[in-house]
DNA sequence: GTCGCTCGGTGACGGCAATCACTCCGGCAC
DNA sequence: GTGCCGGAGTGATTGCCGTCACCGAGCGAC
């Protein structure tokens, strides 16, 4: 089914066959079909925003397929990216259940498909469904426990090379290829992105990759990584 | 009631005074007293360690009363302290929901009297009482909130001044009590303690407490702190 | 073709804060 | 009294990295 972004649209959850595998997804039929009654499905082009930091909780966004980011802003205009959320998470589900006020912004890294449930009916599914509140349960604190290791990142490291090293590790565990040269990654971000999620600068981030290349850590060609020496980046880190 | 610390003991939940306010206190009498078959009360001294990073999830702590600092440790031995816990919060959920390795380490501040549920014990509890989900899920949705409030603070102050700044302001917020000369805090904590709150040094936060006091922004009386002018503080966070 | 624009690469410089190395003070043991 | 120890205060030095500035490559619009 071709779509306006290029994508294929899932118009029921009972029918999503990514439904095995997602914490969101695989609930009994009952609920499923409640969560499909609730739900607003639609794609969004990359660079969407969905909510902003500070705005009211209108309700929460499943990412069934597709990428956003997570990000808060300084009032001077500095931003840090929180995290990329990956297809099958919860987006604003915190700020929703408290009604308080979101505590991030999300925007779309690419075109993405999203499904919408307003506040009330999303309040009174996990009411109504306890099996809905422990996936919602387990969400919130796979989002703690990436949130925690954020913290970590971010308090801990006392080099800035030691952050981006941090991060390519974590992308190598996420979604690096193994190949015989070493672990090959896809990364879909900007240097700037890419500062802005370990807190530094553009022109930090283009000087520790060159320095990386000149010691033979890593490998660019365009925009993929190849990590060619692991052990070498996680001395780095756990200096 | 005396106690070995000096500390009221309670031991039941359902007789708690304080169950009106606190999020995991105030629940229908049944969920009340599955929660007192299964918990087992404590008193623990000052310094205790309730669970460290990285050790499996044994089950959850319910901070009755007294206080917990939350830390995460990098290899070399610096720390980090994640958060300061107050009576009313529960520990370790995320980590024993998820039946992952615990994300932080938690220890007492102070004698602080805490019940403890074993995991299986807890997992059974929150399937059998919905309310007790949805308990923990804004429990958790607190945590994640005031986990993104310390990414904030980390990732986006460009001077150590900004971050302690706003870690005094949120203390204000807290417990500050409001007198004519200005916003008193018992601030119980080392200069070391605060620093690792703010991922610095000691010899750092005590230079900026001098340069505050300096500026006759605060005033500073063994351990208790006077914040003189909060508008100059809040400017200095918000540049 | 020529503008725009975004993105990446690099040099120069300066400032903030980490580090090291003391001193001082109060409390406690003895 | 003395010694010890944890906490606080301060100076000197060093180096990392943020900032500013500029340039080149690539690319789409037109």
């Amino acid at each position: 089914m071709p779509s306006p972004y290029n994508i294929e649209i899932q118009n029921s959850c009972t029918a999503c066959e990514r439904g095995q595998v997602e914490l969101f997804c695989n609930m009994s039929p009952e609920a499923m079909k409640t969560l499909n009654a609730i739900k607003f499905t639609s794609v969004y082009p990359k660079g969407s925003v969905l909510f902003v930091d500070g705005e009211e909780p209108r309700g929460v966004f499943i990412l069934c397929s597709g990428r956003a980011k997570l990000t808060t802003s300084s009032t001077e205009g500095r931003t840090l990216i929180v995290k990329i959320a990956e297809a099958g998470e919860v987006l604003g589900a915190s700020a929703t259940i408290l009604g308080r006020a979101y505590e991030v912004s999300a925007e779309t890294l690419e075109p993405s498909q999203l499904n919408f449930i307003k506040r009330d009916d999303f309040l009174r599914f996990l009411n109504s469904h306890p099996e809905a509140c422990m996936h919602t349960a387990q969400q919130l604190s796979e989002k703690y426990q990436s949130a925690q290791r954020e913290i970590r990142s971010l308090g801990l490291a006392q080099s800035t090379a030691e952050k981006l090293g941090k991060l390519l590790l974590e992308w190598c565990a996420l979604h690096g290829e193994t190949t015989p040269k070493g672990i090959r990654l896809k990364v879909l971000l900007t240097h700037e992105e890419i500062a802005q999620m370990i807190g530094t600068t553009r022109e930090t981030v283009t000087r520790l990759l060159s320095d990386f290349k000149r010691k033979k850590i890593v490998e660019v060609k365009g925009s993929t990584i190849v990590v060619l020496r692991k052990e070498e980046l996680e001395r780095i880190v756990s200096i």
